[in-house]
RNA sequence: GCGCCCGUAGCUCAGCUGGAUAGAGCGACUGACUACGAAUCAGUAGGUCGGGAGUUCGAAUCUCUCCGGGCGCACCA
């Protein structure tokens, strides 16, 4: 609704310019006044043109609110403080304008490709991949609400030296046979669904010997250390080779790991389309077809001088596009360029995601094989394959992708961002999003509290990184399960969900969508760029700027229409009935203010959403849906809905609390957050 | 050395493309349950927006510089 009167108000605002003083103004800044005595929305255009003008912004300001006139929406214009000019709302046809069910299809926008969660298959989630998978799922939730056709990719390397490490750790460490690996991963399996939980599963097993596999290279005498460096390469090479028992190890191992990581990410509701591996970005040659494009337009050329010597290079991002030259003309050597192809003749990792990138984007000319891998309640998800299903969907050829990747991969981001639009594929780089973020760490109290030694130096720091070479964090499943813990004992405290033959399962449903509330609107409310610092006591609040807090809000106006004996779609429906003389009066005058803001800020949602896409910034919803249900508890204390005696007036409040329900449970629902029925 | 990010209340963080008295949560202290359930609400205290200079009618926001912290700069993935 705010967005429709802005886009008006910004219409009318240019024609005046463009006719009154033959100026074009592309974009004119429109605010929110500090307080809605001021108004709902303002402009400081008049300080900008000052200048231009040679007037005093006041006059000026003045002469557009005489030329405005009557703006369809807005009740009147006025200049106010040293120039603004401020629009007040007709606040009756605002309301009106909500009541009606008015959202519709949004129009087709193009193709989206996400990816995100990534995790290496060699160990068990931990809260890190939780906020990468919390990230990317509730972008993807925002991109589909806003009409972009979205597909969602998880990669998975499954032939690096991560995978590698567990599999020298099970072969070498362990001495374990083929067989006995494929024993243990069928039996963790099913000891996993027993009471033994999360701490026979797979991952959960695969998390120490990675973590012992790492300090294994570490020990012994400098041959021994030698001797178990190269068998980690001997490994790597006979995993990305392929077609032999080291393999077929690897791919059980990673198969395994996989299916939990789904399972994991299940639990908060996050769901794939598509899992492309490296393994098939391998052996289906998609770098050969790269590599050609590659040196045909001149990205990568043959180094024959200085370091890099022997290798096919690209320029960095920033650096000078034509070689450099020394004083005296010569054609010197790059030493800072960025090696694709090793002297050895294999590829290096960015080479290999050029080639990944040009296949998102359609322009590679080769596809994937599909295979089905994983069945959800609505649809199935699909694996990359050498030899495929003959009947499957297609992915790839995206308008725009996005990447969810943590910040410390912005560099070779912006390697392959730099080769696309080397390639003349502007367009497709212009749609290229590193969509980074920082990454979690655990206070140093935490780490404490979790038995981990931390050594002196770490003591006084703010935060410490997570590592899985170390072993060192927090597991995903481990946090979900002392998360529904935890509300599970609030929800018993409360009684909530009753004490009839049904409660158990009831209240295990309530506690797990709290739980999980709790938990993604956590991993949400920090922007991008700020470093999560871990601690259970924040993470296990359930009050105050919470995921809880706003379902509660949820459930309090459920409450009032329970009670009440009504719905919220009557509730609009009586209000389309009353006059908007009536409307306005019971919304106008200070003392109607709370319920006038309740209104305005629902009127918001559609103008968060467009700012969280265009920002690449979930953030921002959460914000709004908590300013929400904020002020929506403000309300509730300050009227009694039910007890109102005048009809109208209840109408009204009762149709408040109907759209507020409506855009809390929209805006949570986009946050991948569920709203209970009781709390 | 080069590049990117950060520094806002005791703590954790918002502050949109520069705009009107800098906000929230937590913590502290006062209060409010016979109510549409207090996982709530009201109130109080608390900030030279890291320091300095500049641009501007106007700077937490833009530029420069300094200080402090983090992360990248592989023929690793």
């Amino acid at each position: 609704m705010v967005l429709e009167l802005e886009k008006r108000l910004g219409r009318s605002l240019r024609a005046i310019l463009k006719q009154k003083y033959d100026l074009e103004v592309a974009n004119i800044p429109l605010e929110t006044p500090p307080d809605l005595r001021l108004g709902e929305i303002a402009t400081p255009i008049a300080f900008e043109l000052a200048r231009k003008l040679r007037k005093a912004p006041k006059i000026i300001a003045q002469e557009i609110v005489t030329a405005l006139g009557e703006v369809e929406g807005f009740a009147h214009f006025e200049v106010a403080g040293a120039g603004y000019i401020n629009a007040r709302l007709d606040r009756a046809a605002a309301v009106r304008m909500m009541g009606w069910v008015q959202s519709g299809l949004p129009h087709a926008k193009g193709h989206a490709l996400v990816e995100h969660t990534s995790i290496n298959p060699n160990k068990a989630a931990h809260i890190g991949h939780l906020r990468n998978a919390i990230l990317g799922d509730t972008f993807v939730r925002l991109l589909r609400a806003a009409g972009y056709k979205v597909d969602v990719q998880n990669y998975i390397d499954n032939t690096g030296v991560q995978v590698a490490d567990v599999v020298v750790g099970f072969l070498h460490l362990e001495r374990k046979s083929p067989v006995e690996i494929r024993t243990l991963i069928a039996d963790s399996t099913k000891l996993a669904a027993g009471p033994e939980g999360y701490d026979a599963a797979i991952d959960y097993y695969c998390w120490d010997l990675y973590a012992r596999t790492s300090q294994w290279y570490e020990q012994g005498t400098a041959d021994e250390k030698a001797a178990r460096k190269k068998l980690r390469l001997d490994t790597l090479h006979l995993i990305e080779r392929g077609g032999n028992e080291t393999a077929e190890i690897a791919d059980l191992i990673s198969i395994a790991v996989l299916r939990r990581h789904l399972e994991t990410m299940l639990r908060l509701g996050i769901e794939y389309d598509f899992l492309p591996r490296e393994s098939e970005i391998l052996h289906l040659k998609f770098w050969d077809a790269a590599f050609e494009k590659l040196k045909k337009s001149g990205v990568l050329y043959f180094e024959n001088e200085g370091k890099n010597k022997g290798c096919w290079v690209m320029t960095r991002p920033g650096a000078p596009t034509q070689p450099i030259q020394d004083d005296n003309g010569l054609k010197g050597t790059d030493d800072d360029a960025k090696v694709i192809v090793r002297s050895n003749g294999t590829v290096t990792y960015v080479g290999k995601d050029i080639a990944y990138h040009l296949w998102k984007f359609g322009l590679l000319g080769r596809d994937f094989g599909y295979k089905r891998f994983f069945q959800y309640p609505d649809h199935e998800c699909w694996i990359s394959a050498e030899a495929g299903e003959k009947e499957h969907p297609h992915f790839g050829d995206a308008s725009a992708i996005y990447n969810v990747i943590d910040s410390r991969q912005s560099d070779p981001q912006a390697n392959v961002v730099q080769a696309l639009r080397g390639m003349g594929y502007a367009e497709q780089a212009d749609h290229y999003t590193h969509f980074s973020y920082e990454m979690v760490a655990l206070t140093p109290r935490c780490a404490i509290e979790l038995g981990y030694e931390v050594v002196e130096e770490d003591r006084g720091r703010a935060y410490i990184e997570v590592s899985g070479r170390k072993g060192f964090g927090v597991k995903a499943d481990d946090l979900i399960d002392k998360l529904i813990a935890a509300t599970r004992a609030e929800v018993d405290a409360r009684q909530t969900g009753g004490t009839g033959e049904n409660a158990d399962a009831e209240r295990h449903k309530i506690a797990r969508q709290i739980a999980i509330g709790a938990l993604r609107y956590f991993m949400l409310k920090y922007t991008r760029n700020s470093v999560i610092a871990f601690d259970f006591k924040d993470a296990l609040s359930f009050e105050g700027e919470t995921g809880p807090y706003i379902q509660y809000a949820v459930v309090r106006i459920r409450n009032i229409f329970r009670k009440g004996g009504t719905s919220p779609e009557a509730a609009l429906a009586e209000l389309a009935e009353l006059e908007p003389g009536r409307i306005a009066q019971f919304l106008s005058g200070e003392e109607n203010d709370d319920i006038w803001a309740l209104w305005l800020r629902a009127g918001r949602s559609s103008m968060v959403l467009e700012q969280c896409i265009s920002g690449s910034e979930p953030a921002y919803l959460a914000k709004h849906a908590f300013q929400l249900a904020q002020e929506f508890a403000n309300f509730y204390h300050r009227h009694h809905i039910l007890t109102e005696e005048d009809p109208a007036r209840k109408t009204l409040l009762l149709a408040t609390a109907a759209i507020t329900l409506r855009e809390l449970v929209a805006s949570l629902a986009l946050l991948g957050i569920e709203s209970p029925e009781a709390m």
